[in-house]
DNA sequence: CTACCTATCTATAAGTG
DNA sequence: TCACTTATAGATAGGTA
């Protein structure tokens, strides 16, 4: 059918579209989409944290090679106790600082939709900042090879998790690694 | 409006519902939400690779302290890089075994898709088996050090292979390379 | 735990600022 | 780059097997 006679109903845009998953061509493209998703990747990732209790651990490196992290304390937490040899069962919630960071978690789910569907209304001129910590969200600049290292340390780490489940029952863990502090220190570099 | 006196179109289901972002009161409702959602991170982080070419890593710890791993042979290469100190500006795709290894992944995901149509349609009995070691999605069972073993070695053995491809540099070429179908080999553990 | 089904809910591609 | 909008594609809660 040809167009009515009528005035075309331009649309102002016309809606998602379906794409292939395969990549994507323009440069630009590329860009938007990674951004887009992997916010929503990282929202998924804290939904199922609180959701279902569980500890979950996302790093990312876009094409033009700045890295995000994803993670909460609680998975620090574990982090940690692994590396320091204790803990090595312990993965549940083991003390107070965990309680207390439980709370947080979902103390700052819910101000974050409060404040979406306050902001919805046009009503809220606030921004949520940095979650203190909460989140870590922190872009690495593919320049920094220091950062670079102390991120891939970090996963490093992690893969020694697996190796003290090996290792659980009868070991009481390797060396204690330095500076387990990961990656939140200074941050907020400006990326791209 | 009551319902009507005739047949009650009583819907199979009751569709979607929408639920709160704070922790599932009940353990099943967590556990089979952990199942859905972890899947579901999964496969948008794989889309996230394919659509943006870019590198993604994920831990994750269920309730249950049963871990779930997600990545694929770029993010290792890119890691692995990393730890001998090399390739610190080359995140980017840079050799042969690292367009292989993009074609497969494209191929995965488009065999993937075809797969799912078909059985949309109910005309495949096959299913996608073990994706032949491009994607880990590995439950490391708390109680199974056999398989704690595996894993570990799978990844271990992963990693010297691409670190001998990437020793390698201009030796085979663009051949298919022969080790690197890591975790693949025997896999399928029932796991739960 | 997994897969499937349905009805919904939510994420997001394009376009705009 | 991020924010907002719209229309639609995709994810998923609850239920069943």
């Amino acid at each position: 059918m040809a167009d009515t006679p009528k005035a075309p109903p331009r649309r102002s845009t016309q809606g998602r579209q379906k794409i292939e998953i395969k990549k994507r061509e323009k440069v630009d493209h590329r860009r938007v989409t990674f951004s887009k998703r992997r916010k929503g990747l990282f929202e998924k990732a804290a939904e199922l944290c609180v959701l279902c209790g569980a500890k979950v651990a996302i790093v990312t490196f876009s094409e033009g090679r700045k890295a995000f992290c994803f993670g909460n304390h609680e998975t620090d937490a574990m982090l940690e106790g692994y590396l320091n040899g204790r803990n090595l069962g312990e993965i549940e919630p083991s003390g107070a600082y965990v309680r207390a960071l439980n709370e947080s978690k979902q103390l700052y789910l819910e101000a974050s939709m409060r404040l979406e569907s306050e902001r919805a209304k046009g009503k809220c001129p606030v921004r949520l900042a940095r979650p203190e910590g909460f989140w870590w969200d922190t872009p690495m600049d593919g320049l920094g090879l220091e950062e670079l290292e102390y991120y891939h340390n970090a996963l490093e780490r992690m893969m020694q998790i697996v190796q003290a489940k090996i290792e659980e029952g009868s070991n009481t863990g390797p060396g204690p690694a330095p500076g387990l502090g990961f990656i939140g220190t200074a941050g907020e570099q400006s990326l791209l």
